[in-house]
DNA sequence: AAATCGCCCAACCGCAGGACA
DNA sequence: ATGTCCTGCGGTTGGGCGATT
């Protein structure tokens, strides 16, 4: 079996990616989506190789990623998850949105390790580096003893509050599913959410520049989310959710996936409660994939309109009454 | 001011494996 | 069953840059 070489072909670039690459490769990406990285750059008129394409957009380019520090949280969800996962930078990316397994990788092999073995924690097994074998993952030591939990105890509160916020979340969608506020939409991008940056994918130009306007100023266009495209969530491409979502038994790992719920996710629903105006947006159905909350409450949509039916005919509750909810999630996802 | 060092991180490399003809 | 394409993954590299000498 003979592979064609990828990136030896004469004249294809290497090294740094320029602005104007960067914005061929958007443009690109947006009009076409992703996928087609092999032909991508001769269509796109980049004299780079597919694969340094994937990389610049999954690593870089691609608009829901979260740059910046590394937050307390996050660091210690990393120790936790490679406690679990080892070496696997991807299935531990997945549980920190954002956050890409190269950067994650990184950080971990420039901060992360070398903090651990100065803790005397072996950063391979996690355990204690002096031979005295400690059956509990690392836990970061300047959290007070009041504060410290176990995995499993983590992992319960999880999923106790990972329930509640999608639970909550199918009665957000039963209700509001066909209509969110343009003034909602702003308020999103006004706070870096992810209907930001000039990198939000569209399928066309008509949509590029929908997304554009969105990105800007919101105008009193309408926003329109059709019910049949939200629980179509089979159509949605999964390159955040890549597990199984087709099949029922396995719900629970959307719960796992739960803590990908940031404070973001709650000021979103807040702001969903809270309006109720008659002026809505079109949003196209590409927009939703690349939306990386809009993807979380479409899956969970999905894979939970068997079970809490219940909930549709349910009266809808003030935020206000279930602050207790969004403040756990927010406290205890950070 | 210049040279050197060490760190960080974007990018690259090679391999594995799924999809498809 | 086989060959090829395509994508994803984990390990590694090297350029940029700030700190130190």
């Amino acid at each position: 079996m003979v592979r064609t070489p990828c990136c030896r072909a004469e004249g294809l670039k290497k090294g740094a990616w320029t602005q104007e690459e960067d914005h061929k490769l958007i443009a690109y990406v947006e009009r076409h989506g992703e996928g087609g990285w092999r032909t991508l750059p001769d269509k796109a008129g980049l004299k780079r190789c597919g694969k340094s394409c994937r990389l610049r957009w999954a690593n870089y380019l691609r608009p829901d990623i979260k740059r910046g520090e590394f937050s307390q949280e996050e660091e210690d969800s990393i120790v936790r998850l490679h406690a679990i996962h080892g070496n696997k930078w991807s299935a531990i990316a997945r549980r920190l949105p954002g956050r890409t397994d190269n950067e994650i990788k990184n950080h971990w092999n420039t901060h992360i390790k070398k903090r651990l073995v100065k803790k005397g924690i072996d950063p391979l097994t996690h355990k204690s580096l002096n031979g005295k074998s400690s059956d509990h993952p690392e836990t970061p030591p300047d959290k007070s003893s009041a504060h410290m939990e176990n995995d499993d105890q983590k992992s319960n509160k999880n999923n106790v509050l990972g329930s509640l916020s999608a639970r909550f979340l199918n009665r957000v969608a039963n209700r509001f599913g066909k209509r969110i506020n343009h003034s909602v939409l702003s308020d999103i991008i006004g706070s870096g959410g992810p209907f930001n940056s000039h990198t939000t994918p569209t399928t066309s130009a008509s949509e590029c520049e929908k997304s554009s306007s969105l990105s800007s100023t919101p105008n009193s266009s309408d926003l329109f989310i059709d019910q049949n495209m939200i629980l179509d969530a089979t159509s949605l491409s999964s390159s955040t959710f890549s597990s199984d979502i087709s099949d029922p038994l396995s719900y629970d790992h959307i719960f796992d996936d739960i803590e990908d719920m940031t404070p973001f996710s709650s000021r979103f629903l807040n702001d969903v409660i809270s309006h109720d105006d008659e002026d809505f947006l079109t949003l196209d159905e590409s927009c939703l994939e690349n939306t990386s909350f809009m993807r979380e409450l479409t899956i969970i949509l999905q894979e939970d309109k068997i079970d809490t039916t219940a909930f549709r005919d349910s009266p809808v509750t003030s935020i206000s009454e279930v602050d207790d909810s969004f403040e756990g999630i927010d406290n205890f996802f950070g």
